[in-house]
DNA sequence: TTGCTCCTCACGTCACGTGAGGTGGC
DNA sequence: TTGCTCCTCACGTCACGTGAGGTGGC
């Protein structure tokens, strides 16, 4: 694939993908034949991830970087995981990877606890307005 | 009230409410006592209510500026509910105000379920970290 | 060969951050 | 009078958008 297709399956533009490139989040697409990036369909979930939680949690492209290092970090265990058969080593390798998760986890919760308490300020203002409307009805 | 009280009150910064009041985001800060701006707890409030939906709906400060002009209008409609006594006139107010609640209710929602969905992944995501400790344990 | 997409500068923009130099008010 | 906060430019920064001019591949 090339750089267009993977923009718009990602809902994004080429200009940030090549930002991101710069930036080191998104690693080089292979340039073998010609001039032209290309990608596969990891690359394409990748920078969905990324978006993904650029937009839901607001994460700066610092934050996001430090947090993609981090899970590259861990895949990078993971793949040591199955050519290790050491428990400790295998331990270290969960121990390292709960507390990211559970930080993201969080992360998370209080965003969608705030969006909740605001959906339900607007209820309650529709519900008012809903009840005027009987009254002015009746 | 001055500016940087105020600031710190929203979570913001002064540079940020003098760009929103350049923006006509805020409504220009009375000057009447010399050259500060000064500023009420009805000011707050509003700098909250705008940053609040900056950061959980990721608006842009040109949507904000619509969606507050909104507001705004409905605002002096409500003034005019209760300056007039003509029935269809009360209805035309509530009748406007029913679909900007139901607009915002459906932004706030679409996000609300998209943290949702991330949460479920990033929560089985951990169930497997905490399944495979505890084989490492048994 | 003709279109279309890609490439690399490089300047523009949005939403502020950050001094520089000066003035107001307890 | 001394600090502290405020004021207005004005340039810097982050995360891209948007042409300008040129090249690659079906």
């Amino acid at each position: 694939m090339r750089i267009g297709a993977v923009a718009e399956q990602a809902g994004t533009t080429p200009r940030t993908i090549r930002y991101y490139e710069e930036l080191g989040l998104l690693g080089v697409g292979e340039r073998a034949k010609g001039k032209h990036r290309e990608y596969d369909q990891n690359d394409v979930a990748r920078l969905l991830e990324i978006t993904r939680l650029r937009d839901l949690l607001g994460l700066t492209l610092d934050e996001l970087t430090k947090l993609v290092e981090a899970e590259d970090a861990r895949a990078a265990l993971r793949r040591r995981w199955h050519e290790t058969e050491s428990h400790a080593e295998r331990r270290r390798i969960v121990e390292a990877a709960l507390p990211h998760v559970e930080t993201q986890l969080e992360l998370v919760r209080k965003r969608r606890d705030e969006l909740n308490r605001l959906e339900a300020e607007l209820q309650d203002k529709k519900r008012t307005l809903l009840a005027r409307r009987r009254e002015l009805r009746g």
